[in-house]
DNA sequence: CTTTTCACAGTCGCGCGGATGGGA
DNA sequence: TCCCATCCGCGCGACTGTGAAAAG
């Protein structure tokens, strides 16, 4: 497919960066500034004083606890620790504005948990609540109406090719692929990008929405800094892609793929256990950058219908991979890229429609940046990646015997003959996995926990599988219709909740995703990948949860002076690392996360910077053979990860959910 | 010394073919 | 006895990270 066929005129534009701004930021520097509100922030606003943590009170809370907590800047806690965060200085390299973005906390993201607080309700953190707030217009001025467009900041004049010579495949004025579509001239905006054009025939010229399914295992990456590697035949990403949009025309049709910019015009490298910039990135990278999801173009009905996965999109170094293969993007390595997702409309040939150049949306999450390798550098990455790539398995630490140590080293009793169900997933965290199992109905666990009265009636058309476009368009209209009732219902039934109420009351209610009816329920499709189940990141937040850290045997860190957390430069004030600490790690201040590595390799780590340097190159499995120590919480990650992939093959775990005011 | 490439072992899903069982 | 559907095992390929070797 022709990229012109698909954008041309496109007026796809470099999404401000997002999170950026800080509340102070926003004021000072960007009074265009797109207010973003991150629905989601609200979730894990910590009411000191007020009881648990949202984030734990509720089962979904909980169960999301780490990723989702963690995430969201919203977290005044985190806020306040981050900018006290000694560890901020760390990012002189990087520049504190230029990763403004990662400094996931600023206030814009901040959404009171009251949803009285400010005089608004939830609507107003959304673009149809008619929000006319500034809206960050970009460093070179936008053509739209900073009101709008997260998506449709276009990039300062002349930016496209004076900086990013690369694609000169895109008609003169299309900025979308600007070169290996830097990203990075307009980084200290925002940029989560929200679509938010007009759509036709849409009441109220509704804006699609794009939810990030498996943010929690993105944020958990995110936060050691993303890296992908990259090969010559091609390597699929983990964690890959995969979104839920709404507030598309169900009939019209649309063309949606992912372009992969540069996040920055920096060349990386990791250095003393972090990564470091070294010298300009490469900016005359050739090669293709775009991946067309394989269904394009589809009607917005069909795109809504179901989760919109690329698991099947490979990244590449091999610059001869562009003309032949497009299922590979070609990347060059230690370069920080930021894929970003577009909707295009189009005719029903799939020709786009070349009348309205403003038919495109481009969408960004911060946390899907990552930096290119052909080898990993971070251990933790590694981990991460092995931990909860199905593909990976093999390299689990104990795989088998994980499951059997005495009962004496679980963290939880196993009160049956189903350890794994068990000492694994903890009250609070087993709790929500109903929750995940409710969006798909497909696990026995659903009725443990919800009854009639769940949501299963309402989205059982949704999970149907459609005839025809008809009957698409209508589920995708129950969809958003079940899916608000079922929000607001769990909110409006107040204390009458289950537990599944609860955490979608405490983690969506005040959110602001109500009214817009978040399609909770996505369809079970075939071709979501099953084997690649999304649920990976529900493994990610149950993995992340209790002691359970010492299965990563990270060799960084634990005696550094810099800082006790090895995290990459680029998320010194990463909420995540806040909360993260919060619920597993509150015990030992100021101790790293990862603290539960066996003493002989902190000890190593600590007293021998040299030593540590290797040792923060190469992954260790269970170093000296013990463990007693981690053995189960080994079994705790994988168990609940498999577990969790095993029934639940599309499992989702909550969306990141931008919009633009 | 850093970065890239390659072969390797492990897991998993899928497809094929044979075995089995039921019905005509 | 034949036909059909289902089940099961095997082999293949895709995919992963590892670790050594090669390349720069």
């Amino acid at each position: 497919m022709q990229l012109e066929n698909l954008l041309p005129g496109a007026s796809i534009t470099l999404p401000k960066p997002f999170y950026s701004l800080s509340s102070s930021d926003s004021a000072a520097n960007s009074p265009g500034s797109a207010h973003i509100d991150f629905p989601d922030a609200e979730r894990t606003e910590p009411e000191p004083g007020a009881g648990p943590k949202k984030y734990l009170t509720a089962a979904g809370g909980a169960m999301m606890g780490e990723a989702e907590s963690d995430a969201f800047p919203g977290n005044k806690a985190a806020q306040d620790e981050r900018k006290s965060s000694p560890v901020l200085g760390e990012d002189e390299l990087s520049g504190a504005r230029r990763y403004s973005m990662d400094e996931l906390g600023s206030d814009r993201f901040f959404i009171s948990s009251q949803p009285a607080s400010d005089g608004t309700n939830p609507c107003s953190l959304f673009p149809y609540g008619g929000q006319t707030g500034p809206v960050y217009g970009g460093s070179g001025g936008s053509r739209y109406p900073a009101s709008l467009h997260y998506g449709s900041v276009l990039p300062p004049a002349g930016f496209s090719s004076a900086v990013c010579p690369g694609r000169s495949q895109f008609p003169t004025g299309y900025q979308f692929g600007q070169a290996p579509g830097c990203l990075y001239p307009s980084y200290p905006g925002s940029g989560s990008a929200i679509g938010s054009m007009p759509i036709p025939g849409s009441a109220g010229g509704a804006r699609a929405q794009v939810y990030l399914c498996n943010r929690p295992l993105w944020l958990k990456f995110h936060r050691h800094q993303t890296e992908m590697i990259i090969t010559k035949q091609g390597r699929r990403m983990f964690p890959f892609l995969s979104f839920n949009i709404t507030g598309l025309n169900l009939t019209a049709h649309y063309n949606v793929f992912v372009e992969v910019v540069l996040a920055d015009p920096n060349h990386w490298r990791f250095q003393g256990g972090k990564w470091v910039t070294c010298g300009k990135a490469d900016n005359n990278m050739q090669g293709n950058k775009v991946y067309v999801h394989p269904e394009s173009p589809n009607t917005g009905a069909h795109w809504m219908r179901q989760e919109i996965s690329f698991g099947k999109l490979k990244l590449t170094n091999n610059k001869g991979a562009n003309n032949n293969n497009t299922q590979m993007i070609v990347l060059q390595s230690l370069h920080k890229y930021q894929p970003r997702l577009h909707i295009v409309e189009v005719a029903e040939d799939g020709v786009e429609d070349m009348s309205n150049e403003a038919k495109s949306q481009t969408f960004t999450f911060p946390e899907n940046q990552f930096i290119a390798v052909t080898a990993y550098q971070n251990t933790d990455i590694t981990q991460l990646k092995i931990d909860h790539n199905p593909f990976a398995k093999g390299f689990r630490d104990n795989y088998d015997s994980m499951y059997t140590a005495p009962e004496s080293d679980r963290l939880t009793p196993s009160p049956t003959d189903s350890p794994r169900s068990h000492q694994i997933v903890p009250g609070a965290r087993y709790a929500m996995q109903p929750f995940f199992q409710d969006q798909f109905n497909n696990l026995p666990q659903n009725h443990r926990f919800y009854t009639g009265e769940r949501a299963v009636p309402q989205t059982n058309g949704l999970l149907s599988p459609q005839s025809d476009e008809a009957a698409a368009a209508a589920a995708a209209a129950a969809s958003a219709a079940s899916a608000q009732r079922w929000f607001v219902g769990s909110v409006q039934q107040g204390g009458a909740s289950t537990k599944l109420d609860l955490s979608y009351d405490s983690d969506y209610s005040a959110s602001g995703l109500l009214p817009y009816g978040i399609k909770p329920l996505p369809l079970q499709t075939s071709h979501a990948l099953g084997y690649y189940p999304d649920s990976a990141a529900f493994a990610s937040m149950a993995a992340s949860w209790g002691s359970t850290r010492g299965s990563y045997q990270r060799k960084v860190t634990t005696g550094l002076p810099w800082s006790p957390r090895p995290s990459p430069p680029a998320f010194p004030e990463d909420p995540l690392a806040a909360k993260d600490k919060l619920p597993e790690e509150g015990v030992v201040a100021g101790a790293s996360p990862w603290m539960d590595t066996p003493h002989s390799l902190k000890s190593v780590d600590s007293s021998d910077s040299g030593v540590y340097s290797m040792v923060c190159k190469r992954r260790r499995m269970s170093p000296g053979g013990s463990s007693t120590d981690t053995s189960p919480t080994i079994k705790c990650e994988d168990l609940t990860a498999d577990e969790y992939n095993k029934d639940n093959p599309k499992g989702m775990g909550y969306y990141a959910f931008y919009t633009s005011p």
